[in-house]
RNA sequence: UGGGGUGUCGCCAAGUGGUAAGGCACAAGGUUUUGAUCCUUGCAUUCGUUGGUUCGAAUCCAGCCACCCCAGCCA
């Protein structure tokens, strides 16, 4: 897809592409707007784990660099060394290259334009366009104003330049507590936009940092900081989410009121021949999906509260979770495609997430047979030493996956669930007195129900009609097919099946107690003795396997070696039985 | 009572004045040694609402309604 000739988003005559973004895009490029160039960035702030709603962005920012021939970076936006750490930043940066995408050269940090941005800053001050103030944090959201009402004018709004430019150095000098200054930009205090009434552009806060260390004891705000970081990489379309929207004009001041050569200076193309053009900022909805929520706060808090087993935990809509519960990065690729990209606020149905890790895993998982819940049958016409080696295929539809070997043996094991001895109505499985076939192996019957003491079940007694191998039985018709694993040649594993991780179709809690009351307590059940078929455990035989006519599951590796094999169930099967699934 | 947005099928989402794409979900058939997959078919006379302009409106205009975002020295 690097070659933009053949791509259908440039491609001579071909449609007009969808979507607003792309049909903006491709506006500009026609128009010459950035010289002919599209340049993407994904600029998370280290201050968390990525969420699928993350891979919305990602999938956008990459996707659209490679569609157009462009490029996209990775910026972390590190302006507020308190919330940020390294650990973050490496899990990001392995979150996306997992997805499988490339960003363009060096990962790049806000932080590594501190010094820019400080020249930008003294630019902005001589200029009378930012001044020093002395308001306290408290005064200055009481001279802000409200949503109704406009603000006052700081008292030190009218500070002459030469001044603002002695505090700020003394500021960057160390001189002065947290809180004691700050940098705002001289706009509009009684702008109706409230991004606009003087903004702050830098604060005093004496910590380290994880990049640059303590290097620098002020800050620059996002608002500040973004746009100038866009400019310098030349990213010709800065995409985000919704909630920035009202900062626009600001990301636009900013640029506007900086010295065009100088800003041009200090970008990475400063070297070449192109027209330097200022960024452009254009938001989107960010992503929603029922049953769950991206909200970090409350993530946190179930961790925190061990309501699972942390970031990585297959409930989370972590990516970390989302992985280690088996979604591939194509099945989160095609989702976000299909989720598409527009500016009004929706709630995605999780059945489209769940229709893509199926649509994925069906096409690629080899099968294997798994016994969750076993319940022990004894094939009585089967020698006790026979070793029976059937040969199957890895999948019904794609050959060049090769086969396997599934041994046969008198004692096997069936689902539970799969007999009944009070059948509902189409009941399709094993009846006392019926029959049923064993996938890929024969036809049998259940001649006897053996119970115990109290009246439950032990095991059945089974005769083999050996005359079903590879074909119909003579004379009538057997429909049920069901799973089943040799009770001596397979191996015991351990099974998690999961729920959806909260109750409410939109979980909108108010606060940390009330995420607790809607999370799902039967999200997780955990299953110990279930027996697999012993290819599935062999070298080399993959993570990824769909149970048959039970989901498909995914080896979870962080289990202790020595210990059974764990497999996360990542989706159950489709399930269209008439009435409602069992 | 300020400003900025958004409203098209149960859920996403195309559509940009010429008579409502597609996906998910759902339903009905067919194939099937997975109640899976696959195949076929069906699924918005109508685009928040009320008016207006026009030969013609989801698309243009006006009013109304609903919902979302904004008063961090967070991003």
């Amino acid at each position: 897809m690097n070659d933009s000739d053949n791509n259908s988003a440039t491609a001579p005559g071909a449609a007009e592409p969808s979507g607003f973004i792309r049909q903006m895009i491709s506006r500009d490029l026609a128009s010459g707007k950035h010289g002919g160039r599209v340049h993407t960035r994904f600029p998370p702030e280290p201050n968390g784990y990525l969420h699928i709603g993350h891979a919305k962005s990602i999938c956008l920012n990459f996707t659209l660099a490679e569609e157009y021939g462009g490029h996209c970076n990775l910026r972390f936006d590190d302006t507020n060394p308190l919330k940020e750490s390294q650990e973050f930043v490496d899990s990001i940066k392995d979150n996306i290259r997992w997805l499988g995408f490339r960003w363009r050269g060096e990962v790049r940090y806000s932080s590594s334009y501190f010094g820019h941005l400080y020249e930008f800053a003294r630019q902005l001050i001589g200029k009378g366009k930012a001044y020093v103030c002395a308001l306290s944090p408290e005064q200055a959201r009481e001279y802000r104003g409200t949503l109704t009402e406009p603000g006052m004018d700081s008292p030190w709004r009218g500070r002459e330049p030469e001044e603002s430019l002695e505090l700020f150095a003394r500021m960057r000098a160390g001189e002065f507590r947290d809180g004691e200054l700050s940098l705002r930009a001289k706009i509009d205090m009684s702008s109706p936009n409230i991004n606009m009434r003087d903004p702050i552009l830098y604060r005093i806060r004496h910590a380290d940092h994880h990049q640059t260390e303590s290097q620098w004891c002020i800050y620059p705000t996002y608002d500040y900081t973004h746009c100038i970081s866009d400019a310098i990489e030349n990213i010709t379309h800065s995409l985000c989410t919704l909630e920035f929207e009202d900062h626009r004009p600001l990301y636009d001041w900013i640029l506007h009121n900086l010295d065009l050569d100088s800003l041009r200076a200090a970008s990475d193309l400063s070297d070449s021949e192109y027209t330097y053009v200022l960024p452009e900022q254009t938001e989107f909805a960010k992503l929603r999906i029922s049953y769950t929520m991206m909200g970090k706060r409350f993530l946190r808090a179930i961790v925190e509260e061990g309501r699972v087993d942390g970031w990585d935990d297959p409930r989370m809509p972590t990516l970390a979770g989302m992985r280690r519960r088996g979604y591939t990065p194509a099945s989160i690729r095609n989702f976000c495609e299909a989720v598409g990209v527009a500016r009004s606020e929706s709630l995605v149905d999780i059945g489209m997430l769940e229709h893509a890790i199926r649509e994925d895993l069906d096409r690629n998982a080899p099968r294997a047979m798994c016994v969750l819940r076993p319940l022990k049958v004894v094939l009585s016409n089967f020698d006790a030493e026979r070793v029976e080696r059937l040969q199957l295929p890895r999948h019904p539809k794609r050959e060049e996956l090769g086969g396997r070997e599934v041994p046969l043996t008198r004692e096997i094991c069936i689902e539970q669930e799969d007999f009944s001895e009070d059948p509902p109505a189409g009941f399709k499985r094993l009846v006392a007195g019926g029959e049923v076939r064993l996938r890929g192996a024969y036809v049998i019957r259940c001649d006897e129900v053996v119970r115990n003491a109290g009246g439950g079940i032990v095991e059945l007694r089974c005769s083999v009609d050996f005359d079903t191998l590879g074909k119909r039985p003579e004379g009538r018709k057997v429909k049920g097919v069901i799973h089943w694993v040799s009770a001596a040649e397979g191996k015991r594993v351990k099974v998690r099946l999961y729920d959806r991780l909260f109750l409410s179709e939109n979980p909108a809690p108010k606060s940390v107690e009330e995420v607790f009351d809607g999370v799902n307590p039967d999200s997780l059940v955990e299953l110990d003795g279930c027996m697999l078929e012993p290819c599935a455990l062999e070298d080399g035989s993959g993570d990824h396997f769909q149970f048959e006519r039970t989901g498909y599951f995914f080896r979870d590796r962080q289990a202790h070696s020595g210990a059974a094999a764990v497999f996360n169930r990542t989706i159950s099967l489709r399930d269209t039985r008439k009435p409602a699934r069992t």
